[in-house]
DNA sequence: AGTATTTATTTAGCTAGGTAAATAAATTTC
DNA sequence: GAAATTTATTTACCTAGCTAAATAAATACT
């Protein structure tokens, strides 16, 4: 395996371990909050809207949401067009955001703040030439 | 989410997902090449060593090679240490690796000839820059 | 209007990662 | 040398991605 592969996939593996360590406090997997943060700026969304905005297939979103509504996160209702099932944040999940977003935000600038701004940009460069 | 790590996340997905389907003409996952690859170049293994090198759990390890040994890629042999197994590539395996060699070689000059080497070293220093 | 196609979601089942705990063999300790 | 600890592997069970196929509602076609 090509070393640049096996580094990358490496890291993506840990900080998503590292992530899903720092939201055990707060119940919470990765991906969850992926979801929560994403309904958090663009407020309900569908089902659809969300697996393409995260780039992820749709019955990834279906399982997480149904795990997520149990828990008590978010809302699944119907739409207008009744096959589509809108999400929304619960209030619970309202409350608690602000107090994430600062866990989040401390986690990100310690695995991050090694970086200067350069350097991530240069980053996100260099992973946009990986292309098939 | 952090536009970088999502970057990150994105891009190991994408990267897997086209490896499998590259692999599909020899019936491999990537996560199966990733150990052929290794047995390979480093000869028999244990379990141990196979999961501590590719930096993974055990159990990810002892799933992986269950399945590659009932598709007749590696056996498991008892070592002297009765606890331990070591596991080697079938013949079968050796006479399918120069092949398979070749595609995955193909693939990652496709993946990443866009980036020249230094560009692919400068990759590499940041990624090891993302530490927890 | 009735049929065919598209679209949104879900279900089933696979690989692949993780943790926690069980088992069995080897090693250390007393 | 018996008991305690360590080490290697496995089992059970979770999240999280994927594809393929089922279902149900909306839209397009004639």
């Amino acid at each position: 395996m090509n070393p640049l592969f096996h580094a990358l996939f490496q890291k993506s593996r840990y900080i998503t371990n590292c992530l899903n360590e720092v939201l055990k406090q707060h119940n919470l997997y990765s991906s969850q909050w992926t979801i929560l943060y994403c309904l958090h700026n663009h407020g309900p969304m569908t089902l659809t809207q969300i697996w393409k905005y995260l780039n992820v297939e749709a019955p990834s979103i279906t399982r997480a949401i149904t795990r997520l509504e149990t828990l008590g996160w978010v809302l699944r209702v119907e739409g207008e067009d009744k096959r589509e099932k809108i999400v929304t944040l619960s209030p619970y999940a309202e409350k608690q955001l602000p107090v994430i977003t600062k866990t989040i935000l401390a986690f990100e600038e310690e695995m991050v703040g090694a970086l200067t701004v350069e350097e991530q940009q240069q980053f996100m460069i260099l992973l946009e030439k990986m292309k098939g």
